[in-house]
DNA sequence: GAAACAATTGAACATATATTCAAACGAGAG
DNA sequence: CTCTCGTTTGAATATATGTTCAATTGTTTC
């Protein structure tokens, strides 16, 4: 970051940019922010999960609903538990997908809500 | 897409694979509600919208706080205008970013309740 | 125990993306 | 007009990530 990169009106803003950092949450916890987002950001995985707000799935199930691999929705389903966004129960050979509360329900209906503005 | 990922059990559950697969949103919609999200999963831009919530800001002040050069902030303030997430008005020499409209603190909100549950 | 099926996993490849650096643009000040 | 500052942009590089393919695990059934 050179010099010229550096903001010189210090004595304008440097109010408001001390305001606004003293009131920020920490890096880690707007790392696991954008973690949580970054697992909701692909096409795959958002399919997914729209699926799963209207009935509990199975892996099977869903790669039929996607049309694709059960291989490629098991890797995604993977990057969702990790961010605990979708909870599972095994049920013989099949293991039955489901969205992990009501906020990612919400968080769901709010992304769509702006999408459709 | 091998045999062997298709779903042998078709007879369990395709009532429900069908139920949900008229339900579903087109692939459009649900890409562009990806693209939201993906938008939302970055930390850069999480803490740059983290930021914003509270007070809008320009290019400079949001590159002293992040600690970061005005480029890099710029880059992903244009991934942001992209999905009408923050909006933005010139004044002088300063261009002044704010969030977009009251979804996008809800999202906010709801994603650091999941994250700090 | 052997076979079949659902699911997971690891490696490999292709693609997407964040940051840096350099350059360019636009507005205000001298 | 010229210079400076804030911002934007493009190219380049390094890194992250999604899908495929092959192999493996765990469970049910014969």
């Amino acid at each position: 970051m050179s010099q010229a990169d550096i903001c010189q009106t210090e004595h304008v803003h440097s109010e408001t940019v001390s305001s606004v950092q003293s009131r920020m949450e920490t890096d880690e916890r707007l790392f696991q922010l954008a973690e949580l987002f970054k697992a909701l950001g692909d096409s795959t995985r958002a399919r997914i999960l729209h699926a799963l707000s209207f009935s509990e799935l199975c892996v099977c199930d869903l790669a039929e609903i996607l049309g694709m691999s059960s291989s490629s929705v098991s890797h995604q389903l993977r990057v969702l538990r990790g961010q605990r966004i979708v909870k599972y129960r095994k049920d013989g050979k099949n293991v039955f997908y489901s969205l992990s509360d009501q906020h990612i329900l919400d968080l769901l209906d709010l992304g769509l809500e702006h999408v459709n503005e």
